[in-house]
DNA sequence: TGAGAATAATTCAATGCTTTATTAAACTGA
DNA sequence: TCAGTTTAATAAAGCATTGAATTATTCTCA
């Protein structure tokens, strides 16, 4: 399973080897983690004694994993330290979020700086095999276009959507090829670690470290697109569920007896809270005879009307649109206070297309949140629009794979600790 | 903060002394887990070599703490391993259960097993001073019934209802005594460790400890009593959510504009999916003329039916208490079919009086469950009800108390491992 | 019945780690 | 300006840990 220079085999390792694997990414993590330390920082970072950070760095200085940062800024007193970071030219992470319509792609360095970021048409997703193929030449037009070299990459990261089983890199909507999980099969084509995962779980990772979440040990990350999607952090770490199905919460009922939802159901939030909702209720009304600027000035049909006509209209004041929105707002408000209720969050981002386009929107989320949530529970949650916007699930997936690079806990055999 | 012979005072301990502690912890709490096992086991178990482990042990054997178990099976050839447990005789754990009406004492012995189990009528819960003696005057009966002395108790683990911050030891509905957290107060009364618990969390905890979620990674246990409550076990442990005030599961809305419920807000599932609901409706549909022989065959006014009344009817056939538990029960379905599709755990286990005492009851919310979850998601979920009865959140308090006084994580000073 | 096989625990020398002391390098203030 | 202070890293000594070899104990089968 480990295939670059960063870890070597492990195939039969003594007690003390694996300590010194331990160690090493105990420390890679560390800085990974926390950006350029001291010696000093990492002992008491990592619960090392000073004598041993300071001969592990010096090992892994000499096989150039990690750098003096540059920038030296003595201010205080003594002896100033000696800074280690990453060296972000040891190796590159790269991330790509697969998903129906576009796939992005986003290589990192090692000091988890955006090398390049890429966005291209989706090669249909499938469990056809093939796809392998056509997704190697995606990744070799992208690593050239950023002038990465192959032999430099440490890792791929793969977010896909559907059905997904992270933790044993198993797709099952796509990517579900039969004999072997997609990671096995990737892994070996590749020669590589590869990471698969879900969407919404990789786009949590990503607002966890590069976004919102930062420093968060409780967020929910709602992604309003077409569907309806939730990723979960409980207790600073991802929560997939028994069977790495957590999170489907498109489908609670929240209409009883409501509209007939794709998934055979009734009343799903996604009927009334969703891309595909919207664009539903909108050409249902404007069949019906509801007038509205977004058909009368842009003589569109019923047909042609989707989200981007709605949230346009909203943002150009038009009630009928506004109405519309503000619906789906307080549904999902409503929706997501059942999540505060339950899990009693610390920050609710709303990512995808309709929060992003529509300002408007998280504040009729928030209004229905509130209303329908106990106070205790709602008093501190923060609401917050994604700032990472379709690139949260990329960045996600990539460092994602980084943790697992340097991933400490495997190596550590104990039960308990 | 630590108290007994079994965790030296640990102000200034070197690193060596710490990692000693830990050792001692990790034999310990694997002994607790595990039962008697052998030092090869334990060397398995704890991930540290047999050497170490039998140093460790041989200090534990002279201080009494472990003892090798009388029966010998020896079937298997070589050398009969010289098999390790808890001392029972060496302390006890006392789990307080404080409800509204009755207060559960278990005290279990290092074995976790039950030496006493007592049922008395709860001290008036409140937020004065006061009651701590009277608490402590319980707890002396309690002993003293048991034929436990003070000094052979380890700890005290009490639960309770209303709001409470576990990781912090603090009291907020009741035991909320200003200063200090109810924990330290306690702690430094009585001279021992102290674990305060919410009553949910600690129900769960005892479900997964010697009940039916043993073994059982995602597990959600419902309580149905007057109230409703859940606590939740996701990836293995007891959620709090960000301030300890997750799992407020009765007031997620479920009818649209229906019951006011004491909360505030309309449509709760308490009002709809409870012994306060069941009650309230039964009353209110008999004072409106409706005909069951829970009225007639008993001759009770209105004003005295209540759940238990409704439940013995339903044994008995009566249709108007069949429906109404059934009522209830796909209520209680329908929400407990969100909480699997959000959570997908692999357990729901359902306790309190209704669930309990009316064996139907379950079967009305299996089927509420599995009709509005996603089938990948309910495919593989167990139902159950508790077998504990009202003796699991005192046991779950108890090693609470005990993973507690075997804690190894808070001793190491890692951020990672 | 006793030698060998199997399993478990202990012993002990070599190795590696923690601790303490020392060196290094900068700032502070009389 | 220089001794004292502060902070950081290294060196060396003593002690704890590892891992291989040894001892211990029982079972199996000739």
């Amino acid at each position: 399973m480990r295939h670059t220079s960063l870890t070597p085999r492990s195939d039969k390792m003594g007690k003390v080897d694996r300590k010194n694997q331990i160690r090493r990414n105990l420390i890679l993590r560390a800085l990974l983690d926390y950006g350029p330390k001291s010696l000093t920082d990492l002992a008491k970072i990592t619960g090392m004694t000073l004598p041993v950070v300071s001969r592990t760095v010096s090992v892994l200085r000499r096989e150039k994993l990690v750098i003096e940062p540059r920038e030296k800024d003595t201010v205080q007193a003594g002896r100033p330290p000696s800074m280690v970071k990453l060296n972000g030219k040891a190796g590159f992470l790269l991330g790509i979020d697969i998903g129906r319509l576009f796939t992005n792609f986003i290589i990192l360095d090692l000091e988890t700086r955006i090398v390049s970021d890429t966005r291209r048409k989706s090669i249909p997703l499938s469990n056809d095999i093939g796809i392998i193929d056509e997704l190697e030449k995606e990744i070799k037009v992208v690593l050239s276009l950023a002038g990465v070299e192959w032999s430099k990459l440490l890792g791929i990261g793969i977010s896909l959507p559907g059905m997904v089983k992270g933790k044993e890199g198993l797709g099952e909507t796509y990517f579900n090829f039969g004999d072997a999980p997609a990671r096995e099969i990737l892994s070996r084509r590749f020669d590589k670690p590869v990471h698969i995962e879900h969407d919404l779980e990789a786009m949590a990772f990503g607002e966890r470290w590069f976004g919102a979440a930062k420093d968060v040990k409780n967020a929910l990350c709602v992604n309003v697109g077409w569907g309806l999607g939730l990723g979960m952090i409980l207790d600073g770490k991802v929560f997939y569920g028994e069977e790495g199905y957590a999170g489907e919460f498109g489908h609670i009922q929240v209409v009883r007896n409501g509209e007939l939802c794709y998934c055979g159901k009734r009343g799903c939030l996604e009927t009334v809270a969703s891309g595909r909702a919207i664009t539903k209720i909108a050409r249902d009304r404007i069949t019906k005879g509801a007038s509205t600027i977004i058909v009368s000035e842009h003589k569109l049909t019923p047909d042609e009307i989707d989200t981007e006509a709605v949230v346009k209209g909203a943002a150009r004041g038009d009630e009928f649109s506004i109405e519309l929105l503000e619906d789906a707002g307080r549904y999902l408000g409503a929706g997501i206070a059942m999540l505060i209720n339950l899990l009693n969050p610390a920050l609710v981002i709303l990512g995808g297309g309709i929060p992003t386009a529509a300002p408007s929107f998280l504040e009729s989320v928030r209004a229905g949140a509130k209303k329908q949530s106990l106070v205790p529970l709602n008093r501190n949650v923060k609401f917050a629009v994604s700032s990472l916007g379709n690139k949260a699930g990329a960045l996600g997936v990539a460092v994602y794979l980084a943790e697992d690079l340097f991933d400490v806990q495997r190596l550590n055999p104990s039960a308990y600790v």
